[in-house]
DNA sequence: GTGGTCTAGACCACT
DNA sequence: GTGGTCTAGACCACG
């Protein structure tokens, strides 16, 4: 298996937003050739219809370019791809506040879920 | 016009969600008679018969109790809804967590942009 | 026409109990494909959504699983196959003791009226 | 409470059956005088308008008989008795006999159930 | 082509 | 009047 996709979204949706985090985290660097998609469709385990629905949406927001027959490579501008991360964090504080509010979750409550998230590489299927 | 769902993600499970928050936030107590699927379908500017799915379902994960033609009911149980409120809280750091490392942010940039988001009370929609 | 159905009781929920049946029979194997929804549900001359939701109650319930866009299997695993048809059995011999002894009829009475229903291939409508 | 209904079956449709079966068993003689409506409904736990329709009902079928303001009585004529309890036993063998063909259970399988469920008075909840 | 979702509207039973 | 069921039909997402 490749990836654990979320239920109840579309696969493409959450390939997407991996693709894009891959981007704006600077594991995918300005310019550089993505992986043909069929090798990102196997990697991901996906069907590669799939995935290409997944990159053609990635290029018509501009984080992508297909360079003719030569593949597809990351958007060459930086500047960009660090607006691309600012919106991407900018939305996940944004969701994360709202959801915590939506829940009634104090402050202190968050800091100490987070605590445990520690952000350091734990598997978190075996929780 | 009621609710803004996000796209991409059926209509009814972001209803549920948003029930389920309300139940484990305590806005709708243990025991509380819920308003009609009707109602609530008005309030939600949705198909009824989606509400009706969403309710059904939040029914089939003993969230809800339905007490014949009285209307439906949250749970009365407090100790369901507290685990309920866990299991939301677990995924949601979980979740949380997981991007965090996937975009590549820092947990100081995390802390700063929670901190913006401080828990006040905010318009999102202006940003 | 497809199928006969008791009224009185949803068509879903008969539609359940005969799917159920069926696999716990073994006329579907585990792991097997089943038939498209639309197919059931000419087949059983219902309309598709009510064929949906009996087949999505009995996912719930972890006798199907939908495998994306390949269509719907009965569930591979023959344990939880075994268990379930453990349960009908133990429902179905429940009932029809509370029954007997409801309706103050004798062994002897039931003993004699299996043996006229001699598990032969007999055609019920026309008694 | 009074009386343990099956879920998914209208409940006025249970109660009659319950009663056909007291008069059918011959715990109501023929000619007897029933119970009043809301005596019943108290004894079975049910609103008093269920009750009514399942009395109303038995009465189109001619099991009942209203005679004026006195109350409602059992048929007096034994003949129909005999002739109900004929076809609900009819009835009981036939859906049983189906029912363990849909399932396919052998005889053998059936007989060993219905040892365990001697027609004693055993309490079929804490099983 | 598959399953899934959503809407609209009708009817029914009454947990 | 409440929730539940069913139908009809359209559209979409997925692969």
């Amino acid at each position: 298996m490749g990836i654990s996709f979320e239920s109840g979204k579309p696969i493409f949706l959450q390939l997407k937003e991996l693709i894009r985090n891959d981007i704006a985290a600077g594991r995918y660097r300005p310019g550089e050739k993505l992986p043909g998609v069929r090798d990102l469709a196997i990697w991901a385990n996906v069907n590669p219809n799939t995935m290409q629905k997944a990159l053609a949406d990635l290029e018509a927001e501009g984080l992508l370019e297909t360079h003719g027959t030569n593949g597809r490579f990351v958007c060459s501008d930086p500047d960009v791809i660090a607006k691309a991360r600012k919106v991407i964090l900018e939305d996940l504080a944004r969701q994360f506040g709202e959801k915590c509010r939506q829940i009634g979750v104090s402050p202190a409550e968050v800091a100490q879920l987070l605590a445990r998230e520690d952000f350091s590489e734990r598997n978190f299927e075996n929780e």
